[in-house]
DNA sequence: TACACACCCTGAAGTTACTATAGAGTCAAC
DNA sequence: GTTGACTCTATAGTAACTTCAGGGTGTGTA
């Protein structure tokens, strides 16, 4: 199989598959003699774990540590569970983040319903206190 | 007054003021005789607009918007509203994918309660459908 | 055989909103 | 005159890709 049919199982772009092999995410190929990158099954089903693991928004560090611990297979689930663990506190933190967010947009919104100068909402946003979130550090999740 | 006060006034970097300058988003300044960047009030509270606006997640780009609007002056309230709206949508949409997201995450942490082989987890994120999440677009909300 | 066309290759640059670093100049105090 | 805090520019790095330039490969058709 090529790239390109590996992409459409996969359902990502050429690119990315190029992209994963430089991170060292996916193994090098083999290649044609043209040159061609060719691959099997093992390959697309490491592919799909990786699209997976990003489309639960883990970044590629944790992905790495993954597949090294899937890689040696065994007994590291509860390292797997660590990092798992890990991962869903991001996504509450960010989700509890952006809920605060929400309340003061819409509290900001309240200042303007109708067309008046100055408007409510940019004089809001001058006068606000600028708030500790972007003291924070921030996780790899927006 | 020069660049390191306003910093602090403004509670963010030296850098990051250089950089809104480049960016545009702060007007250039007169400069002292040795080259010194040289803010008064009215730098301030743009800088404070600015800190203020990211501080709820807006793109540079939205915060552009904006500020042509507010230096336009006068009527642009539907303009802001609408800009200020979309915002919103985007945060709202963001909690939403990520709440979805947290669910799933729980879902396959089940799957591993203790060590076993090979592991639920991994098991799982290799089964997975490729959710569709991954082919929309995404907002600026990471 | 010639050519079009779909697919593949590498390497570099662009994206966002900064942060960090290098190497140099300014300025006030001691 | 020198120390130290501050400032300057320019460049590179971050994450996870996408886009682009400039080519090579391989197959089908005229």
């Amino acid at each position: 199989m090529k790239i390109g049919e590996l992409a459409k199982l996969a359902q990502c772009s050429v690119e990315t598959i190029r992209f994963y092999e430089k991170e060292g995410l996916l193994p090098t190929t083999e290649r044609t003699l043209g040159n061609f990158r060719v691959y099997g099954p093992a390959h697309i089903e490491r592919l799909r774990f990786i699209r997976n693991c990003r489309a639960l928004d883990m970044s590629h560090e944790e992905i790495h540590t993954l597949l090294r611990l899937a890689d040696q297979g065994g007994d590291g689930c509860s390292a797997i569970n660590e990092v798992f663990d890990e991962h869903i506190a991001h996504v509450d933190t960010r989700i509890k983040e952006l809920e605060q967010l929400k309340q003061q947009l819409a509290e900001l919104r309240q200042h303007c319903q109708s067309n008046h100068n100055p408007c409510g909402i940019l004089q809001g946003l001058a006068d606000m206190e600028i708030p500790s979130k972007l003291d924070k550090k921030r996780t790899h999740l927006g």
